[in-house]
DNA sequence: CTGAAAGCGCTTACAG
DNA sequence: CTGAAAGCGCTTACAG
C-alpha cells in the first residue's frame, strides 16, 4: 500500500511484469523476427517452430503491444468517428454500422461525441490524428462557418497525406479540391417527398418546425420542403418557418408556443423525429388530436416514431448502412474524387398515423 | 492514378509528408528534447523558445504520433468502453457518461459491441489490452459461464500487471482475488421495489417476463422480484416465469403467446423497458387495455418509458452516472479492494401511468 | 525457414 | 533552460 502510493504513476505504469515479444521469444528459444512472423502470419514459419512460439504467446498470456506495432511501419487498424452525441438514436445508429463494419474488417472504432460544438470537433479530429486512425469519420450535419470550413479542410489534407482518410458521413463537401470520401443520404429529396405528401393530402398551411440554423442538415431538409411547396405554387411564409434546435424538449416547447399564438396552420414537418415528437406532446397537451386537428410528420425514423401514438408518418434515413458505407468507402481501394468515393443513399417516406388528409 | 495503385499500401501509408517532432524541431532550430517539452507542457521552457516551437507546430500541422508517445512510456490517454450494442439506448446512455467522463479528463473511448457473444467479449478485451488502454470497462450484464470467467480473470490480472484495469459496470465480481473495479447500481433493489409496489397495489398474480437465463442482470433483477414475492408471503409460480431476450421484439412475441394461452395474471413485470414497450403492444393488440385490464412496468428509465401511452412506470438506473463514475473509478487513485474502488448507486421506481390498483 | 539489426517517433534521465 | 542519447516494442528489408 504505502509502496503502490509513493511510486510515480509512469513506474507503475511501466511495471514489466508485462510480456513483451523479447519475452516470448526466449520462451520459445527463437529470435524476436520468427515471434513477429508466426503472430503476423504473412511469411512462412516451419511448423514446430510456429507451435513453440504458439505457447508461449499462451503461457505468457502474451498480446502485442499495438503502439509498438504502429510505430514499426503498420497500419494501426482503427478508425474514428465523431458523433454529436452517443446517447442520441440518430448517431446511435450510424454508430452501429460503423462499429460493425469495422469489426469485421478487423479494426476497432474509436469515438468521441462533439457535443455539437464547432471547436470540439475539430480537436476531436486531431486527437484521432494523433492515434493514427486509418479513417476519420465525420457524422452528421455540418457547421457553414466559413472558418470551421477551412480548418477543417486544412486536416484533410494532413490525414490524407499521411495515408488515412476524412470521410463526410451525411454531410456536404469541403470542396472540390479537398481530399475526403463522402457518404451521403438523400436529405433534401426526402424532405421534398414527406412535403409533398402533406401536400397530396390538402395542407398548405404547413409550419417548419425545428434544427439548427447554420447546420448543413437543416438546409438541406429546409431546401427540399421549399422546393415541395414551389413545385405546387404554394408561396413559401416566414411565419410558419421555426428553426431552433433538434431535440425534443424544443419540439414541445416551441410548439407551445405557437399554438398559443394562433398561428394558422394545419401541418406540421418537424425537422427531425425527436422534434416531431415533442411537438405532438404540446399539441395533445393543447387539447388537440393528430392527426384529426394538426398533421404531423417527422424525419429520420428512429425507433420512437413506432412507439409514439398515433405512430408517425417519417422519413427514413439508412442509419446504420450509412455507418457500414462510410466505412467501406474509407477503407476500400479508391481515388479521391472517384465516383466509388461518393455516395448518396436514399431516403423515402415510411407513411403512418399522424397525417390526414384535409 | 496508375501511380497509386500499383503502390504497395504499406508505401501510402508511409508516405513522409507527416511531420515528425524531428521536423517541428528543425523549423525551429531546436532540438527535439525542447520540442517534446514545451508540447508536453511538464518541463521549464523559455518564452522565446516556446513561441518558435509552437510556430513551427502550426506551421507544419504537426500532430504527436500518439503510438511513439505511448510508445515511449507515456500513458495512452485512451479508455476503452465494451458493449453489448451501440445503438440501445441503455449501454448508449452508460457510453454517454464513459465518453463524457473521459473526455473531460482529456482521454479518447474506444468503443467495441459484443453483440452479446462471450468469446467476442474476450476477443475485444485483449484488442483493448493491445491498445494498452488505461482501462477497459465492460458494461451491463455478464455471462454466467465458469470458463468465460476464468478467461476474463487472467486478462483482468493482465491488465493490472500492466498498470490498466478492468473495470466492471453492472456486472458482478469475478471473484474476491481477481483486480478489478466496480461500478453498480442496486439491480435487485430496484427490482424488489417496483414489484412490491405492484403488490401494494393488490397485484399477486405478477408475470415475470424477458431477460436472457444465465446473465447476471437477469439474475439480479428476478432475485429481487422473488425477494419481494417472499416477503408479502405470495408463492412463486414458474408458470409465471418467462425469461427469452432483452428486445421489444422478444415482449411483443412472448405476449401475444401468453395471452392467447390464457394464462392468469394481472401485472407483468417486464425484465427491461423494451420487453415492457412490447408487451404493451401486444395486449393493446390483443384488445385490451393497459392498465385498466393489465398492469404493465418495466426496468432501466430510458426516454422511450415516456413516449409509450400509458407511460410506463419503470425503475430508474442511473445510467449517464454509470458510466461516468466507471471512468472516475478506473482513473483515480485507489488500492484494488478499497471502498472507493467498489461503488453501487441507487435506483428507484418512478410511478407513472401503467399500474392501476385492484 | 531463421536471425541480426536498423528504424519507426517519441520521452526522459543524464549532463551541462 | 537546453541538448545528446538511450530506450520503448515492434516490423521488415537484408543476409544467410
Amino acid at each position: 500500500m504505502g509502496a503502490s502510493t509513493t511510486e510515480p504513476q509512469s513506474a507503475a505504469r511501466n511495471s514489466r511484469p508485462v510480456a513483451t515479444i523479447a519475452d516470448v521469444a526466449a520462451q520459445a528459444g527463437v529470435s524476436v523476427a520468427t515471434v513477429s512472423r508466426t503472430l503476423s502470419a504473412n511469411y512462412p514459419v516451419a511448423e514446430s517452430t510456429k507451435s513453440r512460439v504458439l505457447d508461449a504467446v499462451e503461457k505468457l498470456g502474451y498480446v502485442a503491444n499495438a503502439h509498438a506495432r504502429a510505430l514499426a511501419g503498420a497500419t494501426t487498424r482503427t478508425v474514428g468517428i465523431v458523433i454529436a452525441d452517443v446517447a442520441d438514436p440518430f448517431f446511435g445508429y450510424v454508430a452501429r454500422g460503423v462499429e460493425r463494419q469495422a469489426s469485421s474488417e478487423n479494426r476497432l472504432c474509436l469515438i468521441m461525441a462533439t457535443e455539437a460544438d464547432r471547436d470540439r470537433e475539430l480537436a476531436i479530429v486531431d486527437l484521432m490524428r494523433e492515434q493514427r486512425a486509418d479513417a476519420v469519420i465525420l457524422v452528421g450535419g455540418a457547421s457553414d462557418h466559413a472558418g470551421y470550413r477551412k480548418k477543417m479542410a486544412a486536416r484533410a489534407k494532413a490525414l490524407a497525406e499521411n495515408g488515412s482518410v476524412l470521410v463526410l458521413c451525411g454531410r456536404p463537401s469541403l470542396g472540390e479540391e479537398v481530399p475526403t470520401v463522402s457518404v451521403n443520404y438523400d436529405n433534401s429529396g426526402g424532405a421534398f417527398a414527406v412535403t409533398d405528401y402533406l401536400i397530396s393530402q390538402g395542407h398548405r398551411k404547413i409550419l417548419y418546425l425545428g434544427g439548427p440554423a447554420n447546420l448543413s442538415t437543416t438546409a438541406a431538409r429546409f431546401e427540399g420542403f421549399n422546393r415541395a411547396l414551389q413545385a405546387r405554387g404554394i408561396a413559401p411564409d416566414p411565419e410558419l418557418v421555426h428553426l431552433g434546435e433538434f431535440g425534443r424538449p424544443f419540439g414541445y416547447q416551441r410548439m407551445r408556443e405557437i399554438l398559443a399564438s394562433k398561428t394558422e396552420f394545419t401541418a406540421v414537418f418537424g425537422a427531425n423525429d425527436l422534434v416531431a415528437v415533442g411537438a405532438m406532446e404540446a399539441i395533445a397537451e393543447a387539447g388537440l388530436r393528430v392527426p384529426e386537428d394538426i398533421s404531423v410528420v417527422g424525419y429520420d425514423n428512429i425507433p420512437v416514431s413506432r412507439e409514439v401514438r398515433p405512430r408517425l408518418t417519417t422519413v427514413n434515413v439508412p442509419l446504420e448502412d450509412l455507418g457500414r458505407e462510410a466505412v467501406k468507402a474509407a477503407l476500400g481501394r479508391f481515388e479521391y474524387g472517384s465516383e466509388s468515393a461518393n455516395s448518396t443513399l436514399g431516403t423515402h417516406v415510411v407513411i403512418r398515423d399522424s397525417v390526414r388528409a384535409i
